[in-house]
RNA sequence: UCCCGGGUAGCUCAGCGGCAGAGCGGCUCGCUGUUAACGAGAUGGUCACAGGUUCGAUCCCUGUCCCGGGAGCCA
């Protein structure tokens, strides 16, 4: 027999810890790593973790080969290992089930964890960021992160939007606002990467009728909040013949369904972020909607000094937000502080058909969208006027000089999504590996 | 870029113009139901870096670096 067929022949059929409860009373294996462990003698407990979630294994000095019961020493957190054992039900155990341990196998024995069950700072967990994914709560945050995602594409496939992939790197700004990433791009010159699919998008709602388009942005701002990150997702719908109107209805029928989504699949993640779901359990249809105007005013009444015509800040927008109990969507905005393809207001040439949705308890703007400018001429005057190279807009004149109709679309930032719905204080912790201005690494 | 706060043991922090501290982790010992186990013990330091003031600086001053979150900008 060789080592692989030797330690197969004590092995129980190997399970994940996600399907305990189907194999009470068999022997089984689960393959995982030391989360924590206690002993007391000559009864020990190691907390093992799959990747799918947790299982106390006790190990009975009475019940095992001295052999497996001095095993326990060498294992050190995060080591890795196969378990085996009978699976029994046990309230006392944290998930309701526990092995009773009658074979212990070490693949790896681990060094020093940096990462310890005590509190840990920002800087020294963000270091070890590939380390502290293994922790539960980050495993609750992605978890919801996943279903959210899910959320997103379950409600455009199953309207009939096609998922359309705009490419990354970009020859101009597509908005000419914000600061970008430059790279070299052969003997082409400069490329940028992108900072919205949202011009793609239009011309795939002129070729499909409605698309979305879910990717990676990159914005090269020096901000530095919790808010902010440099590279982040988002998930931009488009849609022909859709007016601003239209987009809002689109948005809040899309926020309702991502949060009943994970209402309904995501609770226990939800407990462990001891997440407070009353506030999420309020999103449903209809969100309120105000005008620019009518946000103005209310910051007035706040004795707040705002001058009409400047965008909201992030205080006037948790002001707003703070007066209503689900998202709240603010809509009609001066042109002069929106992008130049956005379609002017045909009733007050100042405003803007766009609309920004604010999340509650101060999470801010999620969502920012419009109604898109449909006129050849009146696009290529705007464009002239944010002083953007004509050239590089050609392709996206051309779907006004050929059958332009009215469309509208909107896009909504995954990591400011997840931070909300999972009450989180920094959208560095809603994304795998985060890039922010000081963190490129690990 | 600007404003504010911070940098002391592996981690989280306290401290103070006069011998460098605690809790936790790791290590050793004990314990048959632990849940961030518990009890006992030993170990652990370039007080971010460079100048300056002082009899004496981790502490006060100046500069630099790094971190945090806020403004602006934005999802």
């Amino acid at each position: 027999m060789n080592f692989i067929e030797r330690e197969r022949s004590t092995m129980g059929s190997r399970i994940y810890i996600e399907e305990l409860s189907k194999h009470v009373g068999e022997t089984v294996t689960i393959s995982g790593w030391v989360y924590t462990k206690r002993s007391s003698g000559k009864i020990r407990f190691l907390v093992v973790r799959d990747g799918t979630g947790m299982m106390q294994a006790v190990i009975v000095k009475a019940n095992v080969s001295e052999e497996v019961f001095n095993r326990f020493d060498e294992l050190t957190q995060e080591s890795s290992l196969r378990v085996t054992g009978t699976i029994r039900k046990e309230d006392r155990a944290p998930g309701g089930y526990e092995m009773d341990v009658s074979g212990l196998e070490t693949i790896s024995v681990a060094k020093e964890y940096p990462i310890t069950p005590k509190e840990h700072g920002v800087e020294f967990l963000m270091d070890r960021r590939h380390l502290w994914l293994r922790s539960a709560r980050q495993h609750a945050i992605l978890r919801v992160r996943h279903e959210i995602v899910r959320a997103i594409r379950e409600f455009f496939d199953s309207r009939g939007f096609l998922l359309l992939d705009a490419p990354i790197f970009t020859p101009a700004a597509c908005e000419g606002t914000s600061t970008l990433f430059e790279t070299d791009y052969f003997d082409l010159g400069k490329a940028f990467l992108t900072q919205s699919g949202q011009l793609y998008g239009e011309a795939g709602a002129m070729a499909f009728g409605k698309v979305y388009v879910f990717g990676p942005t990159f914005r090269a701002e020096k901000s530095k909040t919790r808010r902010h990150l440099t590279e982040f997702w988002m998930v931009e719908p488009e849609v022909a013949f859709n007016t601003l109107d239209d987009d809002m209805d689109l948005a809040e029928e899309f926020l309702e369904h991502i949060v009943a989504s994970v209402l309904k699949n995501r609770m226990p993640e939800l407990k462990i972020l001891e997440r407070n779901t009353k506030f999420l359990e309020n999103v449903k249809r209809p969100l309120p909607r105000i005008s620019y105007d009518e946000a103005v005013e209310i910051l007035h009444k706040k004795g707040i000094a705002f001058e009409w015509g400047n965008d909201l800040g992030g205080t006037d927008e948790t002001v707003i937000s703070e007066r209503y109990d689900r998202p709240v969507m603010v809509h009609r905005y001066p042109s002069q502080v929106k992008a130049f393809y956005m379609k002017r207001d045909p009733k007050n040439d100042k405003l803007a058909l766009a609309v920004d949705v604010l999340a509650p308890e101060g999470y801010g703007e999620i969502i920012g969208g419009s109604q898109r400018e449909d006129d050849y001429e009146t696009l290529l005057a705007r464009l002239h006027e944010h002083n953007l190279p004509q050239s590089a807009f050609e392709w996206y004149l051309d779907l006004r000089r050929y059958g332009s109709v009215p469309h509208a679309g909107f896009g909504l930032g995954v990591e400011r999504t997840v931070s909300w719905i999972c009450g989180l204080d920094h959208v560095r912790e809603t994304i795998p590996f985060a890039r922010m201005i000081y963190r490129l690494t690990p």
